[in-house]
DNA sequence: TATGGCCGTGTTAGCGCTATCATTAGCAGA
DNA sequence: TCTGCTAATGATAGCGCTAACACGGCCATA
């Protein structure tokens, strides 16, 4: 076996080919092939059938060389494997779709040493924007995006200083909000199971908000429990067993995300224990895998779809404001006490 | 507010801005840049010195054109919301991190056109290999995949005729191993639920596998049930609810995916069903979200993190075996009984 | 019939890098 | 002293494409 696969001696394809198979110059080729400048329908027709013939695919690096345009734009995100990305991805690709731009897919594992140098290779291939998850970044990293010359859309989060736009929710506020209601609920002894990674800013935020709110009510946290990785499901349920054993009248557990939360909630109902009489329970995201748990966890949706549809509309120029550039859009979760909270 | 975010009116630097804030040729810096050729300890340092205070970014796209040599690999996959390929991307990230080399992820939600087009934009800019999920392509796809003179893997799925090399497990025998297993175990009365989805070509093949194997004990499937989109865990529960009521006497369900059979599991024991004495369930692919389930899903490994290091190292040139293209590894999928199927 | 305009096409000159070869300086050995 | 080498650097020529303009032919208008 030899690679290439196929036992093809000639070089790649050039528009030269193309040109050549179809007896005009390398110039009309390009024109059709980009659907630009005024070309003839005979022409056009006989260029593509050509090109269809030899089977040839552009090459977008001496395109994008020559015209100084590039159709990507960056995505990094710190990680795929929770449920939060996958959907802001959704709502960037659906909404660059139709715009001839394309998302390009970094993953930084909530390194800022990996954030930056994906961000450098990123830019590197000169993208047409850039949309990186949260405000806390290098100070390399922050000279980078800043000097790019190309818009930048911070997201998730907008308890911060953007580098140019931003688009995402008050992680502060929803912690705060999340603290009213409980405690509006009549919950009291109130515990925090988190994630140990120092790195995310915006859990770090959102607990920050929600001992304020306790805070206002001359309340504070009567424990908390903290897991590495590992089964997200598996940790809720032992965190809760062990933070409860530990301080067996909390009445009400906080959890940093819906997934820790839901493992916690299964086992409260293994445990028979009264959900939300007894044990008040609440995550944070919104994830649809809630709908199919045996009781509905309290959350609050992050809006994350949203988030990327703001993010990629503000990239592809696209915003109904017609402001170019420096936006910041703050969108607003709504708390879903699901069957997990004490109605008052 | 203006864009660029930045009021920098020079056009972005290049290797002559470098050249010249530090006297040598744009040769020598490139070199020095690249690390490649003897270049002098003290020009060395001059040269990284101006390169990092103009916070120079070096321009990939030139550089790619000049040398026809690219660093990216292009991972084609239908869909990340689903536990599968966010792992198989991680072993491939894993094993093309020391190689220079970087993934860049196409999605194609199942559908063919879509993974034409993606294709098509992915080799326009002339990767150094391919990775795609399934044996099943478009002709036009597979043309495309036959002529693009560089390496392919064809990932998940080995049951049929690869372009160049495959990676994945036989679904087929993985459905005829379930089902040899279930009958063994003494159930007889088989439920199927599954996706709708006529372009899962994987999951149909396991069905196929499973039929097959329930075929040979002289069984055929007692009743099937599918859906379309919607929260797998809840859908799983709707339609176990559904098939079980259409055909109560059923004594096993064999589901397409964890997520649905996780939905299932739930559901039976909401109902107060003896699983695994009454009613045995079984799904497929090992994720992770089981490990916190009240009882364990019986399931097969599907292999996701070794099919994405193997397929990696194909691309890389890093295969122990020494061969270059046209490499078939076949994994193997573990049954793991968990709680959900009678022990013999 | 002259004139201007437009349409369709070709020509030229790079885009910012790197491969390749040329060139220089420095030095060991004859 | 001269040759022959190596190490360090520079000059040159593209990579495959597109921006910008140049150029003929053809038409409508005057």
């Amino acid at each position: 076996m030899s690679r290439p696969p196929v036992a093809d001696p000639r070089r790649t394809l050039t528009l030269r080919d193309v040109s050549e198979a179809s007896g005009v110059s390398e110039m009309t080729v390009s024109r059709v092939l980009r659907n630009r400048g005024d070309v003839s329908d005979t022409t056009r027709e006989k260029v593509l059938q050509a090109a269809r013939a030899l089977g040839y695919v552009p090459n977008k690096i001496a395109g994008a060389l020559a015209s100084q345009r590039v159709n990507l734009v960056g995505v990094i995100i710190p990680s795929m494997s929770n449920m939060v990305f996958p959907e802001v991805m959704t709502g960037i690709s659906e909404t660059l779709e139709d715009t001839g731009l394309q998302p390009v897919m970094g993953v930084t594992n909530y390194n800022p040493e990996r954030e930056e140098s994906v961000l450098y290779e990123m830019l590197s291939w000169r993208p047409s924007g850039v949309i990186i998850a949260g405000l806390e970044h290098s100070p390399a990293a922050r000279a980078m995006l800043e000097s790019a010359g190309i818009p930048i859309v911070e997201i998730m989060d907008i308890d911060g200083d953007p580098v140019d736009s931003a688009v995402g929710i008050s992680h502060r506020r929803a912690g705060r909000q999340m603290a009213e209601t409980i405690v509006a609920s009549g919950y009291r002894r109130i515990g925090f199971l988190g994630t140990k990674m120092p790195e995310d800013h915006r859990a770090r935020k959102r607990l920050e908000g929600f001992r304020e709110g306790l805070a206002r009510a001359g309340l504070e946290l009567a424990d908390e429990e903290y897991y590495g990785g590992g089964s997200a499901l598996l940790k809720g349920r032992e965190m809760t067993e062990a933070i409860l054993r530990r301080t067996p009248d909390l009445d009400f557990l906080y959890y940093s995300n819906d997934m820790i939360g839901a493992g916690g909630l299964l086992w409260c109902l293994d445990q028979g224990i009264d959900v939300p009489g007894r044990l008040g329970l609440a995550g944070f995201n919104g994830v649809e895998l809630l709908d199919g748990l045996p009781r509905k966890l309290a959350t609050m949706d992050a809006c994350r779809r949203e988030i990327g549809v703001h993010a990629a509309e503000i990239i592809a120029g696209k915003r109904p404001s017609g402001v170019i550039g420096g936006e910041l859009i703050e969108l607003f979760p709504t708390l879903q006490p699901g069957d997990t909270i004490r109605r008052p």
